[in-house]
DNA sequence: TTATTTTTTGCAACAATATTGCATTTTCGT
DNA sequence: ACGAAAATGCAATATTGTTGCAAAAAATAA
């Protein structure tokens, strides 16, 4: 069974048209992917409802995950740590090149450790770097 | 000469009463603000946009920092470090508490260093954590 | 396969958030 | 107090996100 038809089974959703084409698009883009990035680039037209509801329902099943940004866009990337339904454990870090304005997952670098003051409790960390990517020097 | 009148002078900004009543909010405000808690906090009946064009201008100057969170709202709080126009170098964790939903700049605990990628270059750095903070517990 | 149930989609209406140009008002330096 | 420069309010417009509901599509049962 091809890989695309794999994930959406296993996350127990119906396979549409929308999510195929959606779920296509993550597969083969390198870099994180706002929502707008996603109404363009997608050929067929659906309603910019239905892409709202399908980013969500793929975060909420650990297919995507969002990557915080100090501009007012939130930015998906496909999940390669094994996300289950409702918990998400990715925990590498997130780089912006400055130039190209590509957001990219560093799979292999993980979020160190930090010691919080006492009392905090921690439960999740995002760490966003910035700069020039290797592409762009 | 009063704290709120040094830091606009400072940084060559006329001094008006739109300025003065949003920075006093941050000074005497504990955690960051986003867009929507200045408009409702502020007694004065300012036009959104006179909102907007501050916190940029605040931002501009080095007076304020913004902070990424993944759902799409920016957040806003006062640097406390030596940010100089065009150029923050805030370099503290920031916490956001899952229970009261307060931001929090956590100014003694520093981002640490991580070591990228061959060919990438840092400019910045955000590191956001969430979970439950000392007062929530 | 066909019929039935469940889920997803598109549409429309609405709400919230953000940006721009321009005339008026306020602030600043003289 | 006066003139130049900057900030503000207003209105219009654009962008972004949410909700309810009927039609369409997909999954499941027969
Ligand atoms: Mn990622
Ligand atoms: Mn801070
Ligand atoms: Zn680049
Ligand atoms: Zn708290």
């Amino acid at each position: 069974m091809d890989q695309l038809m794999d994930i959406l089974k296993r996350n127990q959703l119906s396979v549409t048209e929308g999510r195929r084409k959606i779920l296509e698009l993550f597969l083969k883009s390198d870099g994180a992917l706002a929502h707008a990035d996603v109404e363009k680039k997608i050929d067929a037209g659906f309603d910019r409802v239905t892409v709202y509801r399908t980013l969500q329902t793929f975060v909420e099943k650990g297919i995507i995950h969002n990557i915080p940004t100090t501009d007012n866009s939130i930015l998906y990337a496909l999940c390669k740590d094994n996300c289950e339904a409702g918990h998400h454990h990715d925990n590498h870090v997130h780089f912006i090149c400055d130039v190209c304005d590509k957001t990219i997952c560093l799979e292999h670098v993980a979020i160190p450790e930090v010691k919080l003051p006492k009392g905090y409790q921690q439960r999740q960390a995002d760490l966003v770097i910035s700069g020039v990517c290797d592409d762009c020097r």
